[in-house]
DNA sequence: GAACTTTCTCCACTGAGTGGACAAAGGCAG
DNA sequence: CTGCCTTTGTCCACTCAGTGGAGAAAGTTC
């Protein structure tokens, strides 16, 4: 099949186009409760998009209680990719147009071995999901990566953990080797527009999204548009410092959250514990495997082991003080948490709520619910997904 | 004269007049360089606004090399009123309606007595000015008062130093006695919008203003508005935590900011240096004065005073901690100093400069101006006629 | 005074969008 | 089955915002 190329040639079509998007097929007439046009206007904007191929008939819509309506739909041979890189994995997702996930793959990789060898590992996954018959090609991907970007080009900049990353044209270049329009963006944000359009954000405005993963950062959403700051670092709250005169950081400073929670840091405290014999579960872990995780951390707090519950909470703790920060001044609507710690579940949530309640101003806190994303790992290829039918979805 | 009642009745319209407020007199021609309009559509619009009374012929203008062109200006009779109601002072000033100030008054008061006896005085002074011959009456009215508000409705919501203010519905009860529409909110988000308006924000997007008085605040611009959080909040970060188990605060938690560093805590401290003998520079002066304020301090340091500019650094410090955690947070393209401190000038100034440079990310500090606000006591004011000509000069 | 600029006005034309009339297609009560 | 009501879709005349060119008016420069 020939990809799509169309863009809708006004406001009215690039609505028309995110409503079948967000609410499926729908009939001319529901169409029109939603988009304040008239029923002649609709018709006219409608045929155009069926003109495009963006969008196809569907057949007959269950009746109203009068005349039976034609359906429309985004043509379902769209296809998006989305692909989240992580410090330590990549994966990469297959979506139709209205961003439902039809293939998803993982696969274990190191984002310091730099952008060439990860986007070689990329377009093999991309490649894979096609050959099993997923998508003959791609209309659109949406790219996120674990450090700074800057929005408009494309851009990593100075990304502290992606060495060699620093000024690679990653948009340009995969748009070349995909052959498709290409938006990068940060992993938070990412997240974060996949719980918007998903997940627990879906009514909200104004909210933040915690990735705890191998680092800490957040997304920032400020009346439905996520917010990257001047230069696209908003949200590296990862240096913000947490425990004063604490452990010595990567960065140079002392205390800053990272140094003292993340799931590099929690597996530090795990393995130091181990090995001073505190703690006799994630002794065994370590012995069994060889290495700890987060996830071993979460196995030994189940099983009752008192000092991997003090870890978590420890680092709840010291979440929660930043984040409490963060909501006196933001007065967000909404905090969730996601990432790959979010397998120590509702111990790390409790503490977190404890720290922030306790501190942010009654205010602010009223109202405000502290959840854990509802996507999980499939969060960031959604937002990427979001991020390029939002670019294509909207006039050019 | 009557007062004007007429709002632009299109975008263009809102437009024109924006361009006017913001520009001073303008030709037809200079006008359409800027609006991307023909100058057919833009001199029926012109003329429209020339009906409504809100613009004005003014002459001919300066010739640019052809025939010469009619300017056009506001009208020149239109009056706002700008509010800026402190803890412990009102400033009331009368502007026209490119938002120069023609008259300004400060009264000491204490918002403590409740809102029925603060806006006795605020319109006594108001009065005042009409009296004096600046204005005959108000085409509308912007309100600063100390504390969140529900901006919509213009209502206080749960203000922690104005007892008796909660839910009273100022926006209301101005715009009866005063027979003008009047708009509301928090004084921190009316010096944003000074500084933005005639100040040291003019080209930025995205900023903070920090206000250190009696208490500290912040106001926040995201994309060129103000953002107030989702219960009108946003920027209360008096009561982040700047001193792990510091002082106790009055709002429960220990090393709250504003317990730390505000007029009221530098006032405490230079009070309790001065009876314990460590400064002899503030002992004089608070014998000399019955009492210590900030400009006390200030002038204390500027005589070299030690203790006093100590407790200036370890301010500063405090106030560069919490604010470099925003900055991180929130990556903005500059950030404001301004408030009652501002006296102690660059002292302070330095202090939070070298405690954010060095706690937070180089990408997000590598080119962030710390400055001080460019209106001092007049900030306020102009960002209150700023709210309320925003909102007459958009369409109704 | 001639040639060139700039400003302003007028006007025919385009194209978006409206809303009413009407046809098509269904449900429901009797 | 037959009217009658509702919903959906199409058609069309009409309104109105906005464009862009022609040309007059008013300057400047040489």
């Amino acid at each position: 099949m020939r990809r799509m190329t169309a863009r809708p040639a006004n406001t009215h079509q690039a609505r028309l186009l995110q409503l079948l998007r967000d609410g499926g097929p729908n009939s001319r007439a529901q169409l029109g409760d939603q988009v304040d046009l008239s029923r002649s206007k609709l018709a006219v904007e409608v045929d155009r998009l069926l003109e495009t191929g963006l969008v196809v008939a569907d057949g007959l819509a269950a009746s109203r209680g009068g005349r039976r309506s034609h359906n429309v739909r985004l043509n379902p041979e769209l296809r998006f990719l989305g692909v989240d890189i992580g410090a330590t994995s990549v994966d990469v997702a297959v979506t139709n147009a209205e961003l439902e996930i039809l293939g998803h793959i993982n696969q274990p990789m190191d984002v310091r071995e730099g952008p060439v060898a990860v986007f070689e590992l990329v377009l093999s996954m991309a490649a894979k999901l096609r050959a099993s018959g997923l998508a003959e090609g791609f209309d659109g991907a949406g790219i996120g990566v674990p450090g700074p970007v800057r929005f408009p080009e494309g851009v990593p900049v100075a990304p502290p953990i992606m060495p060699g990353w620093d000024g690679f044209p990653v948009r340009e270049a995969l748009s070349q080797d995909l052959g498709c329009p290409v938006m990068v963006d940060n992993d938070v944000n990412l997240m974060a527009l996949g719980e918007q359009h998903a997940g627990v954000a879906r009514t909200v405005h104004d909210f933040l999204v915690v990735k705890i993963g191998t680092g800490i950062g957040c997304g920032i959403v400020v009346g439905g548009d996520v917010y990257r700051g001047t230069t696209g670092s908003a949200g590296d709250i990862g240096h913000i410092q947490a425990v004063p005169d604490g452990r010595q950081c990567a960065c140079g400073n002392r205390g800053c959250l990272e140094a003292h929670f993340s799931g590099a840091a929690l597996a530090r405290d795990a393995t130091e514990a181990a090995e001073q014999g505190t703690s006799p579960e994630l002794a065994n872990r370590l012995e069994a495997n060889g290495g700890l995780s987060a996830a071993d951390v979460a196995a030994a707090a189940a099983a009752g082991d008192a000092t991997a519950l003090d870890l978590i909470r420890e680092g709840g703790r010291s979440t929660g003080q930043v984040i409490a920060g963060l909501v006196s001044f933001f007065n967000p609507g909404l905090v969730v948490i996601g990432g790959g710690v979010t397998g120590l579940g509702h111990n790390l949530l409790a503490a977190i709520r404890t720290q922030v309640y306790r501190q942010s101003l009654p205010l602010a806190t009223g109202n405000l619910p502290i959840v854990l994303g509802e996507l999980g790992p499939t969060a960031g290829v959604i937002g990427a997904a979001r991020l390029i039918s939002d670019h294509l979805f909207s006039p050019a």
